[in-house]
DNA sequence: CTCATTCACATCGTCGATAATATAACATCT
DNA sequence: AGATGTTATATTATCGACGATGTGAATGAG
């Protein structure tokens, strides 16, 4: 059964083609973790949940397969996609070599004022984790303080290659913040990047960013793997 | 006007859905530049020369989209999309960094039998571009060589955005191998490569791999720029 | 009791037809 | 004449219905 809260959004977006609208909710629902991977997504009953046919539904889901959310054998139904530790660990590694690209270029070609918005995003993150929906925000906030660096490097494919991978991961690495002690380990490494931006140096900027990243990898697939004992414990609970 | 040979290919791949052979005919018509950048993609055309109703058209479109190979405004109907050279360096230096790492981590990880398959592979190429149609093989060889490698790296992921990247300029990059003296060129560097795997050399093949990259872009792209002539001779002839 | 076979069911894939939208050609007004 | 509003047309986006395909339960044989 699919959560009553994904059809809801679908009204907020409302911009564009129906298929354009769902195939946004289905995305930003499976990327903030609200659809678990493994979960069927049977035409009908989306068709049912969003109010059209499934004509729409069938265009979204063949879009969000291409982009890697979800697999749709033939004639089997679509499901969410997910990733396995190795998957996780090999995207974080091209993420790692795609960011810290261009987060060298970033500080290469920063003008004053893009420093500034990136002194402002690095305040922003600051200040919103320590908000009372710090947590629910974190991940949008740290993702603007490292784009900030990254457009400035004046590379529109680059950029848009690493938002998609950061949109795939997300739902991985999402919470990683939440561990106790992160927050303060997050803002060090934040503090130390923003540093080497001020100080224009490229190459200290790329390290950093390439550390921060694989490390925020490492710890989310050890989270990964602890809580399920959790789960078997609820599973053992139910059954 | 579309070109009947678009269609005549579909019946052959006629492996699952009709949606998926369209977009496979679709998606390597357009790799192999039988459709130029701009070209028009009327649902109804399509439809009528695949023999279909316009919806499987529609959802390879939809694909295609995704996967940058068309772009398809609401209500305006889908178009093949080009690239301009920006764009075609960004993503060869994308490339090169990614083929770079995953010709390190073939070095690293290759096997005997492997390295006895990057050995065959190069052989492969060296005899196909020498033969009648080499000319139009080339392209395939010339991947199945550096391919033979990557595929050592034990990275299905990165080797999967790799092969992605590829496609996607292959139109591009397609028949940069023609110009004159460059066979000779491309082998003695695919040797070079092949001596690093030999040798075990993993930042040598990187490096090798990097630049051999780079400096087949930097050619494709100025082979861009030099047959504008020719175009503006057969527009001034025509009009 | 286990395994293979058959058959009914559920789901997906495709079709023809209709509604919605953008492009253009045209008439109208200043 | 130039700009603007309007209609005609072509194309896309969507719908409801039908046919195709895979899944799982019931049945029978070994």
């Amino acid at each position: 059964m699919l959560p009553s809260t994904l059809f809801s959004r679908a009204a907020a977006i409302g911009h564009g083609t129906a298929a354009e609208t769902i195939c946004n909710a289905l995305r930003s629902a499976i990327s903030e973790n609200m659809l678990p991977a493994g979960q069927a997504l049977p035409q009908a009953e989306l068709a049912n949940g969003f109010g059209v046919s499934i004509i729409p539904v069938r265009e979204a889901l063949k879009r969000l397969e291409a982009e890697g959310f979800v697999t749709s054998p033939p004639n089997r139904g679509a499901m969410v996609l997910g990733m396995n530790e190795a998957d996780i660990e090999e995207y974080s590694r091209i993420r790692a070599l795609l960011e810290e690209q261009a987060a060298a270029d970033g500080v290469r070609n920063m003008t004053r004022v893009q420093l500034a918005q990136v002194e402002d995003a690095y305040e922003a993150f600051v200040e919103g984790v320590a908000a009372a929906d710090g947590q629910r925000r974190s991940g949008a906030l740290n993702r603007a303080f490292h784009n900030a660096i990254y457009v400035a490097a004046g590379r529109p494919r680059l950029f848009e290659m690493i938002d998609d991978l950061h949109t795939r991961l997300d739902r991985y690495i999402r919470g990683h913040l939440v561990i106790e002690g992160r927050k303060e380990v997050t803002d060090r490494e934040h503090k130390a990047i923003l540093d080497a931006c001020r100080a224009r140096d490229a190459d200290l900027c790329a390290r950093l960013t390439r550390e921060h990243i694989l490390e925020a990898a490492a710890i989310s697939i050890e989270v990964m793997r602890r809580p399920k004992k959790k789960a078997d414990r609820a599973r053992s609970i139910r059954g």
